[in-house]
DNA sequence: TATTGTTATACTCTATAACTATA
DNA sequence: TATAGTTATAGAGTATAACAATA
């Protein structure tokens, strides 16, 4: 597993400080981490982060959560088909703008959460494999910075 | 595009500091620039870093390859086959081990990946749009620490 | 006309397992 | 038997375009 066997070194060059590669590297780690933490019952990141924001915003519109999570609005409609199919969420048409959905937990969708949100709470505190929590809270600080500035013009 | 109409307000909650959930909006961000900065004639950020670490570890192993960018070895002949499509590597088998296949650029790879390094280091020098220098050497330095971290039993 | 959600399609990336040919 | 590469298959994620219902 140490992937350097002499006569199997391989130069990455420029790649050893790219930014798109180490985000590539790190959101791999990620991943794995969020599988070990959360563990046996199917729960995707993707489809987590949804029952999370749903669950602080009941009623919230399906565009918008999309919008907020940076989703695409037809990427969000087989998450929110998906996750009404197996019973977590509600999915109903106000009367006011029936072109739009509002979602809610069902009761089922409230247990799996709850009983999910320690494990993910416990993931996120020990989130940083290797740094110290100065630099984990660093990290995440860059990213944050990094993040907002998307596709702002005026600085 | 502001996202922030009244009453269209989501509260994302622990997302918001959630490393993961931070790492996927960067990468979001950074396949967008890489876009952008790469243009036209389709290089994906995946086959542009197979290329340019082929350029410079001539004949390198497939499997070591594979490994040392994280790429499962299914996953690398999809990718080396491609590019072998296009012209831009040829493989070959070297005598002394005939199980294997060692790669390297085509004249056509090499100007190619000439062509575009340049676009790749001027992509990477603005690499962290709304971060000073001295912080996106920061992120990339901790990004690091963090990756190098992966998977290791006795720190 | 514009917006919301939906469907269809496609492409990338990832993961796994079974197969082959070599060693 | 072990390794390198291949193939097949599956799933998640993303992107685009066209569509229906509603505003």
């Amino acid at each position: 597993m140490d992937g350097g066997r002499p006569g199997e070194l391989v130069d990455i060059g420029p790649l050893e400080g790219s930014l798109g590669f180490l985000l590539r590297l790190a959101q791999l780690q990620a991943f794995d981490r969020f599988d070990a933490a959360m563990g046996q019952p199917g729960v995707t990141p993707g489809g987590f982060t949804v029952l999370l924001v749903i669950g602080m915003n009941p009623g919230v519109r399906q565009g918008a959560l999309a919008e907020r999570l940076s989703i695409k609005r037809a990427a969000m409609t087989k998450i929110a088909r998906a996750l009404e199919k197996r019973g977590l969420i509600a999915r109903a048409v106000p009367p006011h703008d029936r072109r739009t959905v509002a979602l809610s937990l069902t009761g089922a969708g409230a247990a799996f959460l709850a009983e999910r949100r320690a494990r993910f709470a416990a993931h996120e505190a020990e989130a940083a494999p290797g740094l110290s929590p100065a630099e984990g809270r660093q990290l995440v600080g860059l990213l944050q910075k990094l993040v907002r500035a998307e596709g702002e013009d005026a600085p």
